[in-house]
DNA sequence: TACAGTGCTTTTTTT
DNA sequence: AAGCACTGTA
C-alpha cells in the first residue's frame, strides 16, 4: 500500500483522518479536493471498515469513477469496487431498482429523461384542454422540477399560498393540477423522472422504515462532492441515510455554487453546522493548481460577492503569465481568434491539443469555436448539446427497448406504435389513449384487448401484428442479455434496414449511430459480465443480499404472469435488458468520452466543473450573455453568474484568456453586446487587455461582413453611431474609443493599441509567391511588415511556419498559409 | 394517412 | 439558424 498520507499539508491530512462524526471540509478551487476524499476513503479502508459500508456521493459519473480507480490504486487491491460511489441519480436508482415494488413502482420501472417528462406534461397538458402556448411544457416542467427539488408534492403545491400567488402572477394557476396529473401518469406508466429517483428513494426512507434501518446500517460513513450543489431533497435524503451514524463528511465550497438553477441551496452548508453538534470544520485554502496571477484574479473577482465563507487562497506556484483580455468584432473572429491562438501556442510551447479548453456560457457558443477549429484541422470535441442518446434515431430504438421491459411506458409505446409505418395512426392512437384514461388501465392494456374496442378490421390486424411482435420480443428477456435483444429487435422491426436505405447523408449518419448504439450495448454486456466474474470467484458480492435476508423475488409487473427468477435468469445475472436500461438515462455524454484523448475540450462552464485545463480560453464575455440577460434581475442570482466567472478562471493551470465580441448572432440575427461588467472586476496588473482584429487569419476573412480582414474593414470610412450604449464614457474609459458603426453595418471598434508595426507599404505589384519551398536564408518581403530574411522552418507540412528577422520588425513567426510573402532571392 | 412546405419561436446552465 | 407545429395537398 501507498504511504498515502505523505504528500498531504496539514490540513489536508487533517481531513483525512478525521474519520468519525461529521465533517465539513471546505475546499478552495484546485486545492487538492479530490486527492482527499480519495485518501480519506482508502484511509477509512485501511482502517479497516468494510468497502460495503461506505457510500460516496459525486456529481458527475466520470468523477465516481475516477475515485473508484484512484482508491484502487491507494490501495492496491480491488476492495474499492465494492464501494457505492457515484451520482445521487445513479445511486438511488440502483438502490429504487431493488427497492421500488415497496412504494408501488415496478422493478423494472422506466426513467424519463428531460424530454419524456416534457412530453408526458404535454399529453396531459392538451388533455386538461389548456393551451400548450401559454402553459409551455418547458415551463411547466421547471416549475413542477423546483417543486419536486423542494420536496414539495403536488398536494401541497396546491395548497401553498406563496406558490399559488406566484402561478397566479404568471396567469398560470393550473401548475397545481399538470402538476398532480402529470405524477400520476407517470406513475401510471410506471416511470420515475430524474427527480422522482430522489424524492422516491426519500419517500422510500421516510415510509418504509425497514428500508430505512437497511440503508442505515449498511451506509456507516458517507461521503458527499460537490455539497454545494445539493438541494433541499437530497439534504434531507442524507440526514435520514446518516442519521444513525452521524458519520457525514461533506466536502464543496459555496464559492463554486452554479446550480440553483436546478434548487441547489448554500443553504445546505449553514444548515448542515445546525444539524450536527459538533461539527469539524476544515478548510482547504491552498491552490495546487493554478498560478499565481491566475489566483490573484480570481480572488479579486469573487471578493465581489457579499455572503460567503471566508477563506483566502493562496498559491506557492509561480506568477506566470498575465492574463490576456482580448477583444474580437464578431463571435466568428472570436472563434478565429482561439483557433489561432491554439495552433500557435502549440507551435511555440509544445502544447498539445488536450491541453486547450474552450469554455462558454451556452452550448450555442460552440458553433463558431467549432469551425474555426474544422478549418484550422485542429481536433476537438464538444461535451454537452444534444447528447448520443437523444438523438432521435436512437431515442426510436431505445423505445423498443423500453417498452419490451417495460409496457406501460406509454411514452415509448406512443414513439415506436407506428414505426415504421404500420398503419396505426393518429386517430387509432388517440382513441387509445382515450380508452385507457377512460378505464384506467394502461394503453398497452388497451392494445392487447383492442378487440373489445372495436376498431376496424385493417387496424385490429395491424394493432394485433404489434402486440404479437412486442411479446415475442419480450419472451427473450429471461434468456437473453441486453444485446442479443437489441440485436434482434433491430432486425425483426426493419428500424435498421430501413436507415440502411436511406442513402443521404443523414441517413447514413443516423445508420452508423444505431449500429454504434449496439456497439455500446454490446461492451456494456461485456464489462458488466466481467465484473461478475469477479463475484464468481468471490471478490464482490452485488447487491443488497449482503446485509439481510435474501428478498422475495418481486411481482413482475410487465407480462402476462411473470415467472419469478428462473435459473437461467440467474445465469444471466446483471446483464439484462433492464439492468442496461436503467443506467443507460442517467449517462451524460461526457461519461463516454475519453478524457485524455489528445483533442481541443469545448464546453459549458457548468460542465467544466472539477476539471483542469494547462490553458483555458473563455469566451464570450458578454453583457446579456454572460452575466446572461435572464439572470441579472437580482443580487442572488447576479452573484450566482459571478462564481460561475470564478469558476471559468479557476479551470486554468498556466494560461487563461479571456474573450468577447462586439457583436454575435443570436436567433439568426447579429446582436450587439457591451463588454461584460465582469471585466471591469479584472485587476489590471495582472491582465495584458489586445484586440485581436481576425487574428493571423487576417487574408482569409470568412466573417460575416465579407470582404478584406476585420481590421482593413475598420479604416474604412465610419458613419454614424447607432448603437444603444448606455455607459459610453466609461466604456471607452475602460476599453478605448467607442464602437463606431458606417452606415450599413454594426458597429466596430477601434482597437486598443497594437505592438508598434513601423508600416511598410509593398510595391504596387506586389504578387504573393508560392512558398511551398521556403527555406532558411531566403529573403522575403511581407506586405505589412517589410523585407526580412527566413530565419528558422517549423511546423507541420501542411501548415508550416516561418520565423522571419525583418529589417524594421525584428522576428515574427509567420503562418505560410495565411500569410502573403513575396520570395526576393 | 403521409408528406411537403410554410411560418413561428427560440429561457443559460443539467441529473 | 434551426427545429417544430401546423396546414394543405395527394
Amino acid at each position: 500500500m501507498i504511504d498515502y498520507l505523505k504528500g498531504l499539508n496539514e490540513r489536508q491530512k487533517e481531513a483525512v483522518i478525521t474519520i468519525d462524526g461529521p465533517l465539513m471540509i471546505v475546499a478552495g478551487a484546485g486545492s487538492g479536493k479530490t486527492k482527499v476524499l480519495t485518501t480519506r476513503i482508502a484511509h477509512l479502508m485501511a482502517q479497516g471498515v468494510d468497502a460495503f459500508n461506505i457510500l460516496a456521493l459525486t456529481f458527475t459519473n466520470k468523477a465516481a469513477k475516477e475515485m473508484k480507480e484512484r482508491v484502487e490504486h491507494i490501495l492496491g487491491n480491488h476492495e474499492a469496487r465494492n464501494l457505492y460511489i457515484g451520482t445521487f441519480h445513479s445511486v438511488f436508482a440502483r438502490i429504487l431498482r431493488s427497492e421500488a415494488t415497496k412504494i408501488g413502482y415496478p422493478s423494472n420501472f422506466t426513467i424519463y429523461d428531460t424530454d419524456d417528462a416534457k412530453s408526458v406534461i404535454k399529453t396531459v397538458i392538451n388533455e386538461m384542454n389548456l393551451d400548450d402556448k401559454h402553459y409551455k411544457p418547458s415551463t411547466v416542467y421547471n416549475r413542477i422540477s423546483s417543486a419536486k427539488n423542494a420536496l414539495v408534492n403536488a398536494e401541497e403545491y396546491k395548497n401553498d399560498w406563496h406558490i399559488q400567488q406566484e402561478d397566479m402572477r404568471a396567469n398560470r394557476p393550473a401548475i397545481a393540477q399538470i402538476y398532480d396529473s402529470y405524477a400520476k401518469r407517470c406513475f401510471k406508466n410506471g416511470a420515475m423522472d430524474f427527480d422522482d429517483l430522489l424524492i422516491k428513494f426519500y419517500e422510500l426512507l421516510k415510509t418504509v422504515p425497514e428500508s430505512l434501518s437497511k440503508y442505515q446500517r449498511r451506509f456507516k460513513y458517507i461521503m458527499i462532492d460537490e455539497y454545494q450543489d445539493t438541494n433541499p431533497a437530497q439534504y434531507e435524503i442524507i440526514k435520514l441515510l446518516g442519521a444513525m451514524h452521524e458519520n457525514v463528511c461533506v466536502v464543496g465550497d459555496d464559492a463554486q455554487s452554479i446550480y440553483s438553477f436546478r434548487g441547489a441551496t448554500i443553504e445546505n452548508i449553514l444548515q448542515f453546522q445546525k444539524d450536527y453538534d459538533n461539527v469539524h470544520v476544515v478548510k482547504l485554502e491552498q491552490n495546487y493548481r493554478s498560478t499565481k496571477n491566475i489566483l490573484n484574479v480570481a480572488n479579486e473577482v469573487i471578493a465581489n460577492n457579499k455572503g460567503q465563507i471566508e477563506k483566502t487562497l493562496f498559491t506557492d506556484n509561480g506568477d506566470g503569465e498575465k492574463l490576456k483580455l482580448v477583444r474580437t468584432l464578431t463571435d466568428n473572429d472570436e472563434g478565429k481568434f482561439v483557433a489561432d491562438t491554439i495552433q500557435e501556442q502549440k507551435l511555440r510551447n509544445h502544447y498539445r491539443n488536450k491541453d486547450f479548453a474552450i469554455l462558454y456560457r451556452t452550448n450555442a457558443q460552440s458553433r463558431a469555436m467549432e469551425e474555426s477549429l474544422r478549418r484550422m484541422g485542429i481536433p476537438y470535441i464538444i461535451y454537452g448539446g444534444i447528447s448520443f442518446y437523444q438523438r432521435k434515431e436512437i431515442k426510436d430504438f431505445i423505445a423498443y427497448l423500453r417498452l419490451i421491459v417495460n409496457p406501460r411506458d406509454e411514452e415509448a409505446l406512443k414513439r415506436i406504435i407506428n414505426y415504421p409505418v404500420r398503419g396505426i395512426g393518429k386517430t387509432t392512437v388517440d382513441k387509445c389513449v382515450l380508452f385507457a384514461n377512460e378505464q384506467n388501465i394502461s394503453m398497452w392494456e388497451v392494445l392487447t384487448r383492442a378487440q373489445e374496442y372495436g376498431f376496424k378490421a385493417g387496424t385490429l390486424e395491424a394493432i394485433d401484428n404489434f402486440v404479437t411482435m412486442i411479446r415475442s420480443f419480450a419472451s427473450m428477456l429471461q434468456k437473453n442479455n441486453a444485446y442479443d435483444v437489441a440485436v434482434h429487435v433491430g432486425k425483426q422491426t426493419n428500424i435498421v434496414k430501413e436507415l440502411f436505405n436511406d442513402k443521404s447523408t443523414e441517413g447514413l449518419q443516423r445508420y452508423e449511430n444505431t449500429q454504434e448504439l449496439l456497439n455500446s450495448i454490446k461492451e456494456w454486456v461485456d464489462d458488466t459480465a466481467n465484473r461478475q466474474q469477479i463475484d464468481d470467484d468471490g471478490v464482490m458480492i452485488e447487491e443488497e443480499k449482503l446485509f439481510d435476508e435474501p428478498e422475495k423475488p418481486q411481482q413482475e409487473l410487465s407480462f402476462d404472469a411473470a415467472p419469478a427468477q428462473t435459473e437461467e435468469q440467474k445465469k444471466l445475472g446483471a446483464v439484462t435488458l433492464g439492468a442496461y436500461l436503467q443506467q443507460i438515462t442517467l449517462l451524460t455524454d461526457a461519461d463516454d468520452k475519453d478524457p485524455d484523448a489528445d483533442n481541443v475540450k469545448l464546453m459549458t462552464i457548468h460542465a467544466a466543473k472539477g476539471l483542469e485545463f494547462e490553458c483555458v480560453f473563455a469566451a464570450g464575455l458578454e453583457e446579456q450573455l454572460f452575466p446572461s440577460a435572464l439572470s441579472i434581475n437580482t443580487r442572488e442570482e447576479l452573484e450566482e453568474e459571478r462564481r460561475l466567472f470564478y469558476v471559468v478562471i479557476t479551470r486554468a493551470k498556466k494560461k487563461l484568456w479571456i474573450t468577447y465580441a462586439n457583436t454575435r448572432y443570436k436567433f439568426g440575427q447579429i446582436v450587439q453586446n457591451e463588454p461584460s461588467r465582469f471585466l471591469d472586476e479584472l485587476p489590471e496588473q495582472y491582465v495584458d487587455k489586445s484586440y485581436a482584429g481576425g487574428g493571423l487569419r487576417n487574408q482569409s476573412s470568412g466573417s460575416s461582413f465579407g470582404g478584406g480582414s476585420a481590421f482593413d474593414r475598420m479604416k474604412g470610412g465610419f458613419g454614424n453611431r447607432n448603437n444603444d450604449y448606455t455607459d459610453v464614457a466609461n466604456a471607452e474609459k475602460r476599453y478605448g474609443a467607442p464602437p463606431k458603426a458606417n452606415t450599413s453595418k454594426p458597429s466596430y471598434a477601434t482597437p486598443p493599441a497594437r505592438p508598434q508595426t513601423v508600416e511598410h507599404k509593398p510595391a504596387a505589384d506586389f504578387v504573393a509567391s508560392d512558398t511551398s519551398n521556403l527555406e532558411v536564408g531566403n529573403k522575403v518581403e511581407h506586405q505589412k511588415f517589410g523585407f526580412g530574411e527566413v530565419i528558422k522552418m517549423e511546423g507541420s507540412a501542411h501548415n508550416p511556419i516561418a520565423t522571419v528577422k525583418f529589417e524594421l520588425n525584428g522576428e515574427k513567426k509567420i503562418m505560410l498559409n495565411y500569410a502573403k510573402l513575396r520570395i526576393v532571392n
